[in-house]
DNA sequence: GGTGCCGCCTCACGCTACGTCAGGGTCAAG
DNA sequence: CTTGACCCTGACGTAGCGTGAGGCGGCACC
C-alpha cells in the first residue's frame, strides 16, 4: 500500500488549508470530512476531492455556520438559500446587539473617565496635525492585549491637559537635540549617541516600563511604518533611520 | 431560623432577575455570587445588595464580558477603564469582521437567486404610488457604475418582500418623526437636528456604505430634482428643503 | 396526621469545536 | 539499529450554563 501524488497525509492536509491535525480528526468524527482511503499502517490518505470538500467547509465555517449545518450545506444542499438567508438573518440581528454593546461601552467609558481624557479638540491642540484618531484605534488593536499598552492606559488616563503640554514640550525639545546631533554627524554607537538612545528610552517610561528589546522593537517603527517616522523625518530627512540605528546600537551595548 | 422581607429564595431571584436557578448556582460555585445567609434547611437566601450586585453581574454579561472578568471588575475594581476599552477594542473587530461575513453571505445569495426580484406588482404594492419603473432605469443611467450602486444591487438582492415591507414602515415611521420635527421649529444644525440627520444616515446604509460627504450629495438631490423631494413634500411643505440644510449642517459637524 | 404539590438541595452528565497531553506504532535517514 | 519526525487512538479540559436524577422542606387541604 502506497501513495500517489495525489494523496496528502493529514499533516499535509493541515498545512495547506491552515487548520490542525486535531481539527481533521474532529471532522471525521462528526461525519463531516472522512479521507477517501488509509494506508495498510492506518495512516489517513486525503485526495484533492477531499481538500476541496474541506476548502468549502472552512468557507461556511468562517461565515460562522456551525458544523451540523454545514454538513446539510456540503451534503444535501437542499434549501440553500434559505440557510443563507436564515444566516443572513442571525448575523444582522448579532450585527445590530454588537453596535448597542459598543454604544453603551462608550458611554460607560466617558461616564467613567470624567476630566481626564483629553477631547478631540485638545488632541489635536496640543499634538498639533501629527495627530490622527484612526492612528490611535490601531494603536489599540496592535497592543491592546499587551502589558505596555495596559501600563500606558493606566499611567495616560492620569494625565491632565497640562501634563501633555509639557510632555509635549519635552518631547519637542529632546527631537531637536537628536536633530542637532545627526546633523553634528554624531554616529550610532559612539558615547554621544548612547547617551541619547538612553534618554529617548526614559521618555518611553512616561508611557510604561520598557527595557532594551522593547525599545528596539520601537525602533523598528521608525523605519518600518511611515507614520512613526514622520514627525523625525520632518525635522531633517534621514533622523528616522539615523536614530533607530542609534537605538539598535545601544541596546546591543546592554545585552 | 426565618425569612424576613428583605430576603429572597433563589427562585424569586431567578424571576426578578430573568435568569435562571441553574445560572445563580453556577455563579455561586464560580464565586461570582454568593447568598448572604442559608435557612436551617440549607436554602439560599439573597439580600437586596445580593440582588445589586446580581445587577451589575448581568449588566457585564451583556457587555459580553466572561464572568472571571467580571469577578476582577466587581471585587477589585482596579483599571476599570483599561478593561472598559480592551472589551471596546474586541467588540469593534468582532462588528468588522461580522460586516465582512454579511457583505459575503449578502454576495453569495445574490449570486444564488435570480428570482428573488420582487415583481412590478409587488413594487406598487408596497411603494404605492411612489414607485416609477422609469425613475429605476434612470437611476441606474446615473449611478450604475458607482461602488454604491453596486452595494446596493447586491444587499437588496437578499431582501425579501417582507424586507421591504418592514424597510417601508421603518422608513415611513422616521419620516413621520421628521416631519414632526420639522413643525415643532427644530433648527438645522442642533442637537436634535443632528440626531435626526444621522438616524437619517443610518437608513441609507440599509443600502450602501455612506460617509457624510455622500450623505450631502444625496440631500441635494432633496432640492434639486422634484422626484426625491415629492415624497417629504407631501407630508410638509418645506421639509425637502429643511432636511438638506439639516443633514448638510450635521455633515458639517463631522469634517 | 396524612397526602399532594411545588420548590429547594446536591451531584453529575451534556453541549460546541476543538486544544492538549498520554502512550504507543510507522517510516525514512544515518 | 537508532533517531526523530510523523502518525494512530483514546480521553480529559474548556465556558456557561441546560437538564435531569434522587431526595428533603414547606405549606395547604382533607
Amino acid at each position: 500500500m502506497h501513495r500517489t501524488d495525489d494523496e496528502y497525509l493529514i499533516g499535509d492536509v493541515a498545512r495547506l488549508s491552515g487548520t490542525t491535525v486535531r481539527t481533521l480528526h474532529h471532522y471525521e468524527s462528526v461525519g463531516l470530512l472522512a479521507p477517501s482511503a488509509r494506508t495498510s499502517a492506518g495512516y489517513r490518505l486525503y485526495t484533492r476531492d477531499d481538500l476541496d470538500r474541506l476548502t468549502r467547509i472552512l468557507y461556511y465555517r468562517d461565515l460562522d455556520f456551525d458544523l451540523e449545518t454545514i454538513t446539510t450545506l456540503l451534503d444535501e444542499s437542499d434549501d440553500h438559500v434559505g440557510q443563507l438567508r436564515r444566516q443572513h438573518g442571525l448575523l444582522t440581528d448579532r450585527l445590530a446587539r454588537i453596535r448597542v454593546m459598543v454604544a453603551a461601552l462608550e458611554k460607560e467609558m466617558s461616564a467613567h473617565m470624567n476630566g481626564n481624557e483629553l477631547t478631540a479638540e485638545q488632541k489635536l491642540e496640543i499634538f498639533g496635525a501629527d495627530y490622527d484618531p484612526a492612528y490611535e484605534v490601531e494603536a489599540e488593536q496592535r497592543w491592546g492585549d499587551t502589558e505596555a499598552w495596559r501600563q500606558s492606559q493606566e499611567r495616560t488616563a492620569a494625565f491632565t491637559p497640562d501634563d501633555w503640554r509639557r510632555i509635549k514640550a519635552d518631547t519637542d525639545a529632546f527631537n531637536a537635540r537628536l536633530a542637532a546631533a545627526f546633523a553634528a554627524g554624531v554616529s550610532p554607537g559612539s558615547d554621544e549617541a548612547d547617551r541619547l538612545a538612553e534618554e529617548h528610552l526614559a521618555g518611553l517610561r512616561t508611557y510604561y516600563d520598557a527595557d532594551h528589546a522593547m525599545h528596539r522593537q520601537v525602533a523598528s517603527l521608525y523605519t518600518d511604518d511611515e507614520r512613526y517616522a514622520r514627525p523625525y523625518e520632518e525635522l531633517a530627512p534621514g533622523l528616522a533611520t539615523w536614530l533607530r540605528a542609534v537605538i539598535d546600537a545601544n541596546a546591543e551595548h546592554h545585552d
